[in-house]
DNA sequence: TGTTATGATTAGGCGAACCTGAACATTTGA
DNA sequence: TCAAATGTTCAGGTTCGCCTAATCATAACA
């Protein structure tokens, strides 16, 4: 059974998604920021993440936090998938502004199913990013059919097509910027134990190991 | 007070559009027929129907069956038009086939604000039928800003533009099918107790003044 | 006209997700 | 180091929408 088919409540969502986006200030998240953020009290909050924590979706330390697991990050990075596809949507089809568009993906993200977001990334044109340039994670969830592999797997003279990014805001707004995007063809130049050099749209660039791991491509051939 | 900020829960969404759609094969619809199609108990749909018809949003005679008040009707007529919007989205934008539209239609409805079903509405170009070509419906609850007037409301040499049909199923594919749709134009002819005569795209047409009531016009000048 | 089958209603319960208020535990810093 | 402040947990309650089981009412037909 598939991940997304169980935890289905809107308020396991919720607390997924508040925590995955805290946890970037401060990790763990502690109760209080939660209590805070989700205007509940403490006892729900506590309640809650008990019984996530039995679901093996967190883990919750007291007095320190709550943590995302695997699988909770998993399914939280789904969630956020399907609300920035929408909020591209909003956007972008419906001229809605970013604030409103923000609003009514919190609805729908709850009650949008794997092959809908696939349609509606696919109709959007593979973005990469939100309207505020957030980058929209490649959620698990959503198996690309395809083999793609992440371009450090690449050798040089490899050729290969970009398929997505799944990487943090600042590092996606470099990669786009520097043509690294769906669509385009890169060369693998070099490779050394650090870093790789690759030829993109006749330009040369070089990245991190760590940044080329989050690049996902399909190889050509 | 909106008419759609209240009575938000799924269910009552659920309860009110079987209804309208049993209706029209039985009214008022029986009791024994929600529990059959809605796949609850008999003491269920009792509960809920009387909780329904305190909110007077139905009649419930026993032994007989339930009835959409003013109030509950236009409510349901606002869900199916979302309910048809997403459809017309989903498979005319993201290729979904009708069925499947259909499923993920269901969920949608319930969490579509009125604006955001009115941009979508003018996204999709103004569709005045479902992908199966059941009309959707025009929800009061959703006052075009305009001022619309009913075909009938014109005399003899008025000219105005159609903007909205509202319709049933066959009446609807009636109108479409003599180019009587939003954007035309349309001039009266003659008007007399029964019918009208207009002429619209350069074709005469006469409709009788019940068929002319459910097309909404913009007066032109 | 009475019996039977069907429909309606009542009573009591359940799980989810929230609440309040009280009690308990830990951290912190004076 | 120990008390105040802060954080945690428990017990019990609420609403919503559903359930089962039992009872009560009606319709409808022999």
């Amino acid at each position: 059974m598939m991940l997304s088919d169980q935890y289905q409540s809107e308020s396991v969502h919720m607390y997924l998604l508040t925590i995955y986006r805290m946890r970037e200030r401060e990790s763990p998240v502690p109760v209080p920021v939660l209590v805070e953020e989700m205007g509940l009290t403490p006892a729900s909050i506590n309640e809650m993440c008990r019984k996530l924590e039995k679901e093996h979706l967190l883990s919750y330390v007291p007095y320190s936090g709550v943590n995302l697991t695997e699988k909770g990050e998993e399914l939280a990075r789904d969630i956020l998938r399907k609300h920035r596809l929408w909020e591209v949507f909003l956007v972008g089809k419906l001229d809605f502004d970013y604030e409103e568009a923000h609003e009514i993906a919190c609805q729908l993200e709850h009650h949008t199913q794997e092959d809908l977001a696939n349609r509606m990334e696919k109709f959007l044109g593979q973005p990469q990013v939100n309207p505020r340039g957030e980058p929209i994670p490649w959620s698990k969830t959503t198996p690309h059919n395809n083999q793609e592999i992440s371009l450090v797997g690449l050798s040089p003279g490899d050729e290969a097509k970009i398929t997505h990014l799944n990487a943090e805001k600042v590092e996606t707004g470099y990669l786009l910027k520097n043509e690294v995007k769906p669509g385009e063809e890169v060369l693998v130049m070099a490779v050394d134990d650090t870093s790789m050099l690759i030829l993109i749209r006749g330009e040369h660039l070089v990245l991190s190991q760590e940044l080329a791991e989050k690049v996902y491509v399909q190889p050509i051939e």
